[in-house]
DNA sequence: GGTAGTTTGTAACTTCCTGATACAAGCGGT
DNA sequence: ACCGCTTGTATCAGGAAGTTACAAACTACC
């Protein structure tokens, strides 16, 4: 399938997403193209034209109806539904990824938990438990899981990043600092918060 | 101070960093803009531009070393040195940042970390001991605080912000899922994986 | 020492994304 | 009925980014 958007509009599609759901968690039912400006640094008309080009969503003199513009989105960037995702690592930051609404918020679901710890097996967390990691293949075929997570130490990610892709899964989401070699059609994103705070302080010292 | 670079060099740079930090730590030490490319999906010849824009940093037929290129792009970002950071919630989230070198290995010290709980306060974790949120202002004024940290609930969060910018701190970083209100002068970056899993999945589906 | 293969630094050209500006149409409240 | 606000949309200008091309410099190998 050809892509229909391009980066800039996905990103920005994405960061609307963002906004919108905050917004919606903190109890606002509409929005104005003025306010997630002001949330984004998008330019209000830039944000009119970004969605104009897929249907009329607002009202004029009123705004967006933020559960509205969420469905719109969602279904514009065709990641409408529930995504498995799988988690690496029932470390601190592994639990704090299950423990948050952060990811179950945009519809991805954490349907597995694993670690190579034998004391951590078995071990609940939330409503899940942590598995063993030779069971990786079988999960994500049962379960159709379509992302892995990694909360693991830099040292383990390329093997669990190899094991991942040999399952077929396409998607990676980095929370390690190890730099992973990957077939073309996977993607690995790595978050590094850091870097992101190096981009602020530049702006913010300019 | 006015702004030297656009939003895009910036950003772009601050991805070459990351990537040349992720190298650096596997035992790298040169790389091409070739190779840098394939990790960030920046053209090649962008790459070399964004950068001989600043000076000559590179060895033909060699690449660019490592350790110069980060050196140097944190000279252009102006954020060489080491930042102040008070990290604000002792749970899993905060411990994990406290733990990980995510934060130290560009610059940033984690100098304190709150919370209100009483059994936590006074937990040793690392090097830090958890301070109790009513200090927040007088270690900012003393450790020199640049940066606050929320790994804590969205309930607390805006009241944390607004304790912040009363502090005189300019730059948040928020991990919780709080649409946080604060002046014009001020930074928040909010951290939402989800979200750019979303736009991950969008392109993987395409 | 010479030669082939890399890779940087840089120029020229083209495409198209983004910001700026403007305004009619529609909605809500007074 | 009127006024203010906000969307949806058009137009225009500026500039950012991709593409292509190539000389210069460095390494390695013969």
């Amino acid at each position: 399938m050809a892509d229909q958007l391009t980066l800039g509009v996905a990103a920005r599609l994405s960061r609307y997403l963002q906004v919108l759901t905050q917004a919606k968690r903190m109890g606002k039912t509409s929005i104005s193209s003025q306010a997630i400006s002001e949330y984004t640094n998008v330019n209000p008309t830039q944000i009119r034209r970004d969605l104009s080009g897929f249907g009329k969503f607002g009202k004029r003199g009123v705004g967006y109806d933020i559960d509205t513009l969420i469905a719109q989105i969602r279904k514009i960037l065709r990641t409408s539904g529930q995504h498995n995702i799988a988690l690496f690592g029932s470390g601190n930051l592994g639990q704090a990824i299950a423990g948050s609404g952060a990811f179950a918020d945009h519809g991805f679901r954490v349907s597995a938990m694993f670690d190579v710890d034998p004391d951590k097996v078995g071990l609940r967390i939330g409503d899940l438990t942590v598995r063993h990691y030779s069971e990786l293949p079988i999960v994500v075929e049962n379960e159709g899981i379509e992302v892995g997570v990694l909360a693991i130490p830099a040292a383990a990610a390329q093997q669990v990043a190899d094991d991942l892709v040999s399952s077929g899964v396409k998607i990676i989401f980095n929370y390690s600092d190890a730099l992973l070699s990957v077939p073309s059609d996977v993607t690995v994103h790595t978050s590094s918060p850091a870097v992101e705070l190096l981009y602020a302080l530049y702006f913010y010292l300019s």
